[in-house]
RNA sequence: GCGGAUGGCUGGAUGGCCGCGGCAGCAAUGUCGAGGAAAGUCCGGACUCCACAAAGCACGGUGCCGGGUAACGCCCGGCGGGGGUAACCCUAGGGAUAGCGCCACAGAGAUGAAAACUACCUGUGUCCGCACAGGAAAAGGUGAAACGGUGGGGUAAGAGCCCACCGCGGACGUGGCAACACGGACGGCACGGCAAGCCCCACCGGGAGCAAUGCCAAAUAGGGACCGCGUGUCACCUUCGGGUGGCGGGGAUGCUUGACCCCCAGCAGGUCCGGGUUGGCAGCUAGAGGUGCGUUGGUAACAGCGCAUCCAGAUGAAUGGUCAUCUCAGGCGGCUUUGCCGCCUAGACAGAAUCCGGCUUACAGGCUAUCCGCGCAA
């Protein structure tokens, strides 16, 4: 199992991670980048200077990912993913956001989500 | 044992590692954290704001009877009707002499009855084929339904014309709180169905909803346009400023009438446009509370009392992610074959959003109680 469990410690590069809350920022999120990946979609944006803090991240599932129950695990497992990829991977200064898809984020691997976000970050940050 | 009927319960378990929200705490940490339907948003309430004398009309809902409840379209018990061998199930089930409307097709005729054709009887005529007049409503044919049915008497032929039984209506009596049930003098039989077509009757119902509502902060404007009312009148008092009363006008959130009340030079009210915020706090979770046990009343729903126990409050929205083991169901394989082991797959419906009581709908699998029919055994 790679991804699981020995991260790095999480000292010197983890910077606060934060939840994205504002509607605004959302769509400032939605004209950036982006990056698709079999489980989920990525967007990801480099703040200006004196926004805001640290790594902050949103999670998005819409009607078509299927009802509440199907919405609220893909967030769920996103937000794993995220915990577990962003605090050695992600960018000081950076806004991600994590788009559900209908099936695939709720029921592929733990391990492959993980592999796809680190490859969609190092995709983002080019 | 097989088949069936009606309820009730459950809705995977345990443990690592890593996390989230509320509360308490300086902190370490502690503690609590989705469902039986949280769902659909279909009823009923609590709560909040607005409106509110009252009456009438309109509109909407409910609709056998009794009870339960904060309330209900819910629940319990009973009655009528229908289905089933039975357990049991289904049932919008008030009023058709208040009125209107409808009853297709077929049929002569579809609702106070009227009776055409074939057929029946009598009379007259007759070219012996039948025609005309009258009687009758039994038989035939249509239809879901044709104004009682069967048998007998009776008659020219017939007919409730008469009689018996059945059906129908039914004064009245008995039982029941009632719906209703049972009996039934009498009536020769008239009085069809549809009210889920309008309607009538009885009862109930003000409107909008937690994005209700209240507070705070910030920011911008410190605005523009339009509408509406309008400088009443009389009497009395007066310190001459004004005050009181009557008349008149205006004001009622479905409409009309309208008591009381309020207003009638205030610089206020209403509508629209433009601009800003789309933040925080309260409401916000302990309430007609749930569950269990006991007890009292009641057939029951339920109510009273006692004890114990439990009680999420998020707001881009917490209550989880992942791994392992076990469990349960199915499949495959093996073996030491009433069983055991290994591998694989599957574990439903579904996520609180102010809170409660219901209803409806969805649901893998499992457990359980009572009852009925058949078969076998005794």
């Amino acid at each position: 199992m790679v991804g699981t469990m020995d991260r790095p410690p999480a000292v010197s590069v983890c910077p606060t991670i934060a939840i994205l809350k504002k509607r605004a920022d959302f769509l400032r999120a939605a004209r950036a980048k982006r990056s698709g990946t079999t489980g989920f979609h990525l967007q990801a944006r480099e703040r200006a200077a004196g926004e805001a803090d640290g790594i902050r991240v949103g999670f998005t599932c819409s009607k078509k990912v299927g009802n509440a129950v199907a919405r609220n695990r893909a967030k769920r497992r996103l937000r794993a993913v995220a915990r577990t990829v962003l605090p050695p991977h992600g960018r000081d200064g950076w806004d991600y956001v994590l788009i559900g898809r209908a099936d695939v984020t709720a029921t592929l691997p733990f391990p492959q989500l993980v592999a796809d976000l680190e490859r969609a970050l190092a995709k983002v940050h080019q």
